[in-house]
DNA sequence: AGTCGCAAACTGGTATATCAGAGCACGGTC
DNA sequence: GACCGTGCTCTGATATACCAGTTTGCGACT
């Protein structure tokens, strides 16, 4: 019974395992948008039983992350436009909330430190040749430390639960080539410390809102295969897309 | 193995029906804060396995109903001061979208339902010896359906998630008497159809932002309780409390 | 050639059995 | 009398086995 997929970190149970390795697979591209997921398989693979692995695909597919049906197989979610248009508004809802606390509670330290990631965040956006998951850990926590530094807990951990779907969304599509570099989330950071706390909702709010058009932009092709879900379940999973590559948000 | 608790809805999982049931235990009052539930007797309760149990219980987990520690147990979750004013932070944040998208998007009819339904939440609210949890669902029904009408499908299940975590800490503690009637979300639901986005928007902060503070004045006694949860796990728990009365929000 | 139907293979769901760790009461010690 | 250790009991976590429903490929039929 082999049990050595990644030994780097320990976790307290096998379920937290197995989620991790899952949710990493996800973002990092292994498991594209519509691709099934097979529990005994993955168990097998792991070197653990059924029901760890059970446990952690319904817990992202609680997440949004994976869609299942009963008895027939689990996915990675194919959205709908609405999905997507959605997800965004509850986004923008939360990370604005956060902007506004943000602006009234943070540090000069904090900003400073915020400010710093923010170059990075921007410049690997502009390499086309970054490695996806290495950039979405940096997006993932600049936004994570911003609502940190809200200083409430609730509010982060709730957009923390928002944020992996995003980013599965974000990464899918062509990287739009020759547009230079992007300053989209320094501009957003320079908002957010400008000490007006409406300045920097208003900025987190055009953040968010461009990051959905670029988004809904660049999921059209999934769009369709989506529609076809009405049908068959597997059959319209088989449909293979072109890989998905690094994009900026 | 029998089989029979609530014969009423046919479930399409018995994990689905374990979860109706404990949540509505919960929001019942049946199930008090802090109270401890063994996935084992409630599974020979219930007439089913231990695994569909354990699945339902850490859904509401995920949800923010209950806590669990590895080995040790799972409880109804006691919260610390920073974990219900963060709650209805978020709340803040998703229903005021809401209200925002229900000004510019619902119609008449739904106006004029929903009006309806405010003049009966408020009018069960002021009764004493209402039923805990028909007042509940009435109110859940309410900010469901204004989510619903917003027309967007992603904000109303982030709503749903978060409002059965409000509707537990809103119902503790007991009811302030000699108040009079309250008019609460009749005021609301005025704002909400004035026609006007933000004053919509404006109108829903303030309504959120009373019902917390109504809800952290009432769960005073429960925060030294959550204070006590760094030593010991079940012994704190066996603490007993007044029973919950309800409440208006 | 296209379509329909059937059966094998696979899917997730559930039951039972067992394991390791946490809580807690009891009894001994200081 | 207060404190600490020891062991019993109960907790959730996991493995294995089995079941019912879904998918799908292959073959027969039109």
């Amino acid at each position: 019974m082999p049990r050595k997929v990644i030994e780097t970190a320990e976790y307290e149970s096998l379920a937290a395992e197995a989620y991790s390795i899952v949710r990493l697979r996800i973002l990092r591209g292994d498991l594209e948008i519509g691709q099934i997921i097979s529990r005994r398989k993955l168990a097998t693979e792991l070197g653990m039983s059924f029901l760890p692995v059970s446990e952690a695909l319904m817990k992202l597919e609680f997440e949004g992350l994976l869609e299942s049906r009963p008895r027939a197989g689990t996915r990675v979610r194919i959205p709908t436009i609405q999905d997507v248009q959605g997800h965004y508004i509850v986004r923008e809802a939360l990370e604005v909330q956060a902007a506004r606390l943000f602006a009234a509670a943070a540090t000069a330290n904090e900003k400073q430190e915020l400010t710093r990631l923010a170059v990075r965040v921007d410049s690997l956006a502009s390499q086309p040749d970054a490695d996806r998951y290495h950039y979405l850990s940096l997006h993932e926590k600049l936004h994570r430390r911003i609502a940190e530094c809200a200083r409430c807990g609730a509010l982060s951990e709730a957009i923390e639960k928002t944020h992996a779907l995003a980013s599965t969304w974000m990464c899918v599509g062509r990287h739009s080539e020759g547009q230079g570099p992007r300053r989209t989330h320094q501009d957003l950071m320079e908002k957010l410390c400008a000490g007006d706390t409406e300045a920097a909702a208003e900025g987190m709010r055009r953040h968010i809102v461009s990051s959905k058009d670029r988004a809904v932009e660049r999921l059209q092709p999934f769009f369709q295969m989506g529609a076809a879900r009405g049908t068959t379940y597997a059959r319209s999973a088989r449909n293979q897309f072109a890989p998905p590559v690094l994009l900026a948000s």
